[in-house]
DNA sequence: GTAGGTGGTTTCCTACAGGAAAGTACTTCC
DNA sequence: GGAAGTACTTTCCTGTAGGAAACCACCTAC
């Protein structure tokens, strides 16, 4: 009957823990880094843009991608009034503080690149 | 003819979605921070351990995870020669060096919960 | 011998992620 | 009228992620 200690169900675990599923799930799938990252560089793009930068990525993904960072507040979207209608996809400020999280993401995997090259 | 200029092809670019993609796909599943995330706190672990403490993983996912994290050197597994056979698991140093990753996300999240149910 | 603990693997199943391609709607250029 | 561009949506399909449960092997305590 002797159970061990378990030694992550203290509060700070817990939150932690529960954060970064949150994290994971706002961020889920193969693109939206991709998207963030792209709009972080380029500011103002429409969906042809995005299209074109983004290599691999089909209309309906991106589609589906963009109303799912737009529901999170982490991307506007404005439709503007020129003379073929487009649309105006941006990074919002909120979205923007995940910069440091992408530049961390980032930084690591060219560390990891090179020491998967250099050092094995 | 005329074709808008594209922003992303810049090298830098390029090796930065690159190196985002990698990390990703190391860290891809439902699974693999929360395990870092448990060694990171609690340094060695046992398989049974880590089953307890992960809410809601079953043996078959934790053992495919284990097996992929110890393949890209971010864990090590160490049979231990006690009475019934034990094996520990536990964070690299390689693997040590996504904590600031991992707490930026954490971070991010904690964040993120605030503002959803303080300014909404 | 059998119950219980360790550390898994194997089988089977389902749901969702994601890709290709076509369709919709509206506009402008020629 | 038709091609071409913008911005999507819809349909159809496939592959894989991930869960439940059973099984294997080996050891110890009773």
């Amino acid at each position: 009957m002797k159970k061990k200690a378990i030694v992550n169900n203290t509060p700070v675990c817990q939150v932690r823990m529960q954060a970064i599923s949150d994290t994971m799930s706002l961020l889920s799938g193969k693109w939206k880094f991709h998207i963030l990252g792209t709009l972080i560089e380029g500011c103002k793009l429409g969906f042809m843009d995005l299209l074109r930068e983004i290599d691999g990525i089909g209309s309906k993904m991106l589609s589906k991608e963009l109303q799912d960072l737009e529901m999170n507040h982490l991307i506007s979207r404005t439709v503007m009034d020129t003379k073929p209608i487009t649309v105006q996809y941006a990074i919002t400020e909120y979205g923007a503080t995940l910069t440091p999280l992408i530049n961390e993401m980032a930084k690591w995997g060219i560390e990891y690149r090179q020491s998967v090259h250099g050092a094995k």
